[in-house]
Parts: structure tokens; C-alpha cells; sequence
DNA sequence: ACGGAAACCTGGACGC
DNA sequence: TGCGTCCAGGTTTCCG
């Protein structure tokens, strides 16, 4: 589930709890969420560190630890959970897939799917999904024409383009679908195709959607003790995504849902060119 | 070398 | 109620 806004929530909303605790031990509860090569050296790679802090790369988490570095991704259903001494054991209900103890309290990483992944690393900057991110989509370094250079480069639908991780980082199926209908475009249009002023639109058009899901995943705060929290009431900002066949929020035309590399895109057939 | 499709997994929603 | 089908907010790997 998680795009560059609600990974960039749980960052600072983490941060407090764990920075420079120490991990205790780490117990794998489903293994398929740790790559096979050190499925069976995580713990002991990360027994005995101290957690320095909490960073965001596009859509991934990351631990710096005193030695390598703990890597979090979401894909579509994973999860982060927090225990200590007030609410001590997870539910029977939840499928937790790793657990880290530390010296105060516990993090569990939680998917029902297991398609999540966690992982220890020498250098977590240096895995190949980090080191080929393409610029961070919440950054404000990331200028117009720096999107303009993006795009110039790519024949693909404009959306497709938006979700290439290695060209922009941080934006899914849901903001790139939102920012399209705000900035008015096809998502069908060929990337090089869009104009200077497209261009301009597109730009604050990502700014302003990624910058308000921002807002609202930090108010109400994520809570990591709630199994059911995680990112509710999102929807009610979504002006497209999931709203095929309701009127348009702009031009009120029936919001379509067509189909763009294996994924939905939601957009409008009045207004969106 | 490239783009499209499948694989990875499970569960919830929906229709009959 | 039960069964089958479709769908899922992501990334990597495979194949033609």
C-alpha cells in the first residue's frame, strides 16, 4: 500500500520510539519476507545493534543500525506493529512475519500476504531497488524541469512513466492516477508528448497531491499499536482512484477505469483531455 | 535490449 | 451457505 507520503508518516512517527535502542533479538516467524540469501543470517546480523535512526528512500524503510542497515517494504499489505510493555503480544488474528525485540518494546513487521520484505544489509543504500531510485518525488529538489527531463525521455504513457521507480521514486497506483486527474491529463499520452505547460500542471499537480496525503497521514498520527489503524480514511482525499462509474468531481462525466501496464488507472474521460 | 506478462501470496468482495 | 471468479495501493524475473 504505502507511496512516498505514508512511508515518510511512519519514518517520523517512528523515529522517537526506536532511535539509539538497541535490538535485543530478532525472531522470524514466516521467513519468505527475508530474501533467501540471509533468510537464515538476519538475526544475527542485527543482534546486538543499536538502531541509529529512521530514513525514507522512495517507497522503503530503512534502520541504519551501528553495523549495515534493516530495509522495509510494504509492496502492497505489509505492516508495522508496536508492543512493549502496555500491549504485549500481538493479537492471535495477525500474521506476523518478523519480530524484533528490543531493548524496550518490539517491532513486528506484519503481512497477511507476505509479499512485504525485510531485509539486513551490509550497505542498504547500495541494494540495487535503493541505489537506482530516481529522484524523491517529496523532494523539493524535485523541479519542473527536472520532471520535464524525465518525461522528454520516455515514449511510455505519462502514468506508466510516473510509476517507474527508477525515474521518479515514491509514487504509486494511487497518486499517479490522482495527480494525473488533477493536472487534467491522459494518462494515455505518451510522455515526451506533454508540453511546457502540461508539464508545469503535472509538476504542482504531484507536489500538491503527494504534500496533502502527507498532511493526512500525519493527522491523526500513525499509530503503531492499533492493528487496524494502518492508513484508514485515506480514501476520503481520493478524487479518482477507486471511483470508477461515480461522477467526476470536476466535469461530473462517469470516472473510468482503464487498464495501463497490469495495473488500474482511474481518470476521466470529460476532463482529463 | 526491450516491453509485456507472469510470479510472488492470501484474503476480501461480489455474483450466482 | 458455498463456491467460483475477480481484484488488490509493488517489484523482480522471465520470455519472446
Amino acid at each position: 500500500m504505502p507511496e512516498a507520503p505514508e512511508v515518510e508518516a511512519l519514518a517520523r512517527a517512528l523515529r522517537p520510539l526506536i532511535r539509539g535502542r538497541k535490538i535485543r533479538c530478532c525472531r522470524l516467524v514466516h521467513p519468505v519476507v527475508v530474501p533467501a540469501p540471509q533468510r537464515f543470517s538476519l538475526a544475527r546480523n542485527v543482534r546486538g545493534a543499536r538502531i541509529l535512526g529512521v530514513k525514507r528512500r522512495g517507497k522503503y524503510l530503512l534502520l541504519p543500525l551501528s553495523r549495515g542497515g534493516i530495509i522495509f517494504h510494504f509492496r502492497f499489505d505489509g505492516q508495522l506493529l508496536w508492543f512493549d510493555e502496555s500491549n504485549n503480544t500481538p493479537p492471535p488474528n495477525i500474521h506476523v512475519d518478523v519480530l524484533f525485540h528490543l531493548d524496550r518494546g518490539t517491532i513486528a513487521f506484519v503481512d497477511p500476504r507476505h509479499l512485504g520484505r525485510v531485509e539486513w544489509h551490509e550497505s542498504p543504500e547500495q541494494i540495487p531497488g535503493i541505489r537506482f531510485l530516481g529522484p524523491d518525488a517529496l523532494s523539493p529538489r524535485l523541479a519542473v524541469s527536472t520532471l520535464a527531463g524525465i518525461l522528454s525521455r520516455s515514449d511510455h504513457p505519462v502514468k506508466v512513466v510516473l510509476l517507474d521507480q527508477t525515474r521518479i521514486a515514491g509514487i504509486g497506483n494511487i497518486y499517479s492516477s490522482e495527480s494525473l486527474w488533477r493536472a487534467r491529463l491522459d494518462p494515455r499520452r505518451p510522455a515526451n508528448s506533454l508540453r511546457a505547460p502540461e508539464i508545469r500542471r503535472l509538476h504542482k499537480a504531484v507536489v500538491s497531491v503527494l504534500r496533502r496525503a502527507l498532511e493526512c497521514c500525519q493527522n491523526p498520527a500513525p499509530d503503531f499499536r492499533d492493528p487496524s489503524w494502518w492508513f484508514t480514511g485515506l480514501d476520503r482525499i481520493l478524487a479518482v482512484y477507486g471511483r470508477e462509474g461515480k461522477p467526476c468531481r470536476r466535469c461530473g462525466r462517469k470516472i473510468r477505469r482503464i487498464a495501463q501496464a497490469q495495473r488500474s488507472t482511474f481518470c476521466c474521460p470529460g476532463c482529463q483531455e
